[in-house]
DNA sequence: TGTATTCAATACAGAACTGTATCCTACGGG
DNA sequence: CCCGTAGGATACAGTTCTGTATTGAATACA
């Protein structure tokens, strides 16, 4: 069981949720590699001996989550699409369901966001990914239109944009204030108002 | 005109300054009291005079800069809710004057939001300052439709937590995509749409 | 004009962190 | 069964940062 090149493969995979973990906890900056070596059961021998810096690390980590978060979606895409329900229903479910641990994620993409927002290089990355984030989304939604009968008013990909901006905002409050704003509120209240204003039977 | 005690708080005014443009530079903790200080002009000597720490000094920027916001606010609001005009375009108005320069308001409050999330004392000040902020949205939105003959099926401060979490979510993607995301484009598209759901005619 | 005080600069000690170079161990191949 | 190699631990040197203790200069006040 314990095949030879795995054992370095676990090792990475233990640094980078290690990594997760710190970061989450203090920050990209905050985090020393000691820490996230500490966190993993490793030293800092193991660490160098997989990344060259922590810079590589984070990269490697945006990678991985959001190749992670992507396969997520692909998997949950399909039978949304073709399973009769609100449309509505179908993309929040899978805001929710796309990342298990809603805190953490919040804090590591808030992280990424800023760091893209500081370093243009980063922000490609950045932009790329949610580039196909919002790409599934789109594609979701604009079948359930299709399937419900629905003609929207406006482009999909720009409710979509707005959908995640409210998202992403909501979260943030609820975040802050569990007890005021419960998870998902924000989004439930208005966004049918929203979905209601640009939708239309089509034909 | 170089009286005695503003000298002292002059240099606190400084280096609060400095450290407001290192934080947006390069995040709270990538910043070190000593880049804070050389931006301001001083070494840390003046630093250590003015302030124990750097969470003090984190501390003390933030209630600075959120005091002068709900200043700018308070200042703003009696002119809006009286001027006759559309409620959307005062608040949207208001939320764009209030803070000068978007992009280091982002970085900044961004920060403190990530911050208040570790630490429930950050987050306790957090949610006062932004509850007062509410607040005064609140108040306009409520001094505007009364105004104008409108009632709002939700309640107002319900609203303006929505509109808040869109601005926020949206200006992440403005900033990250200036081309495709124009500043203010998503709340001028959809918020008009929210508003004409949740408000009637009164009486 | 002399003295006291205040504020910031300088000098210094200690801690934390990074990255490298070397060592040790376990497994795979011959 | 021995040797070679890979992966991770350990040891170390250099840098950076923090915080304090001391010093120096400028202003208020007598």
């Amino acid at each position: 069981m314990e095949t030879p090149k795995r054992r370095r493969s676990n090792t990475r995979a233990r640094l980078l949720e290690g990594a997760l973990e710190v970061f989450a906890e203090r920050g990209f900056h905050g985090a020393s590699v000691e820490d996230i070596c500490d966190r993993a059961g490793f030293t800092r021998g193991a660490f160098y001996s997989n990344f060259a810096s922590k810079d590589e690390l984070v990269l490697a980590l945006f990678q991985a989550t959001t190749d992670r978060l992507l396969e997520q979606i692909e998997a949950l895409v399909p039978e949304l699409a073709t399973q009769p329900g609100p449309l509505l229903d179908a993309v929040l479910g899978l805001l929710d369901d796309a990342a298990p641990d809603q805190r953490r994620w919040h804090l590591i993409s808030t992280e990424f966001t800023l760091h893209a927002l500081r370093d243009p290089q980063a922000a490609e990355a950045l932009n790329r990914q949610r580039a196909m984030f919002r790409e599934s989304l789109t594609k979701l939604v604009e079948q359930i239109a299709e399937t419900g009968g629905l003609e929207l008013t406006v482009p999909a990909d720009q409710f979509v944009r707005m959908v995640i901006a409210l998202h992403e905002g909501a979260r943030s409050q609820s975040l802050l204030e569990p007890a005021e704003v419960p998870a998902g509120s924000l989004e439930h209240t208005f966004l049918p108002m929203v979905l209601d204003s640009i939708s239309r039977p089509s034909r």
